[in-house]
DNA sequence: TGGTTGATTAACCATCAGGTTGAATACAAG
DNA sequence: CTTGTATTCAACCTGATGGTTAATCAACCA
């Protein structure tokens, strides 16, 4: 389990629970209990996922009594939002796939010598 | 493991490695030889990470003779990002933050009767 | 035919992730 | 001080992940 910001980011919403929580969180401030509801699963394993998105910083937690509201938190979303835009940007619709196209076509040119096959 | 295509893919992008295979791919199609290169783990380790990109259709591989070069899919990046902004624009320097402060405030006031305690 | 290169598959190992149940903590209210 | 409620911690199980090495497949070259 890589520790950097962006894999646990990451990580953690690669599970439909807990990107249903977040989604849930988005709506405003919840309780475990709250947030357990609508699940089939335990308290405990909601309580897990919660502490898996606290680590990642996508949420932080209050103390309110004997509750501990949870809020969503944006900043690590926006980085990871901005990793994919990045990568995205850098090939989608640009001359980049042209020039890929042509770049293959040299490498083939040179790798057969002067032979003209055709897959 | 889940395997809805959002999962998938946040799941692939959840690894250092991976993100950098990806990152690379975005320059251009390349080998597995090529994209092994620059990393310490053995090439069945990368022809891993390869197919876990693949099943989340984050890249698509030709076959040119005994090469099996790997392409960027942009889609489930754009699916990807799109989930994020979805609940990251909920949020973000919006009116719901005021709008949960005053909801906790009521809750706060309900559910301790008429106490004015603070936290 | 046989050898070399590129890449995948198979078998294995250690660790981790997500779930469970049961016990423990923290606080509120009698 | 005891009970109830909200939440977490601990121990455990199962299956997945990421890595390894050895073997295999596929295509080219000689």
């Amino acid at each position: 389990m890589p520790d950097d910001a962006l894999s646990l980011t990451f990580s953690a919403l690669a599970d439909p629970t807990r990107r249903a929580l977040l989604a849930r969180l988005a709506a405003g401030e919840a309780t475990v209990n709250e947030l357990a509801e609508p699940f089939d699963i335990s308290l405990q394993a909601v309580s897990k996922h919660l502490k898996v998105l606290e680590r990642a910083g996508l949420i932080t937690r209050g103390r309110t009594a004997q509750w501990r509201p949870c809020r969503l938190e944006t900043a690590p979303l926006t980085e990871a939002s901005a990793w994919i835009e990045r990568y995205k940007a850098g090939w989608d619709g640009r001359f980049d796939r042209l020039e890929d196209e042509l770049r293959a076509l040299q490498e083939q040119a040179h790798e057969k010598g002067n032979n003209d096959e055709q897959d």
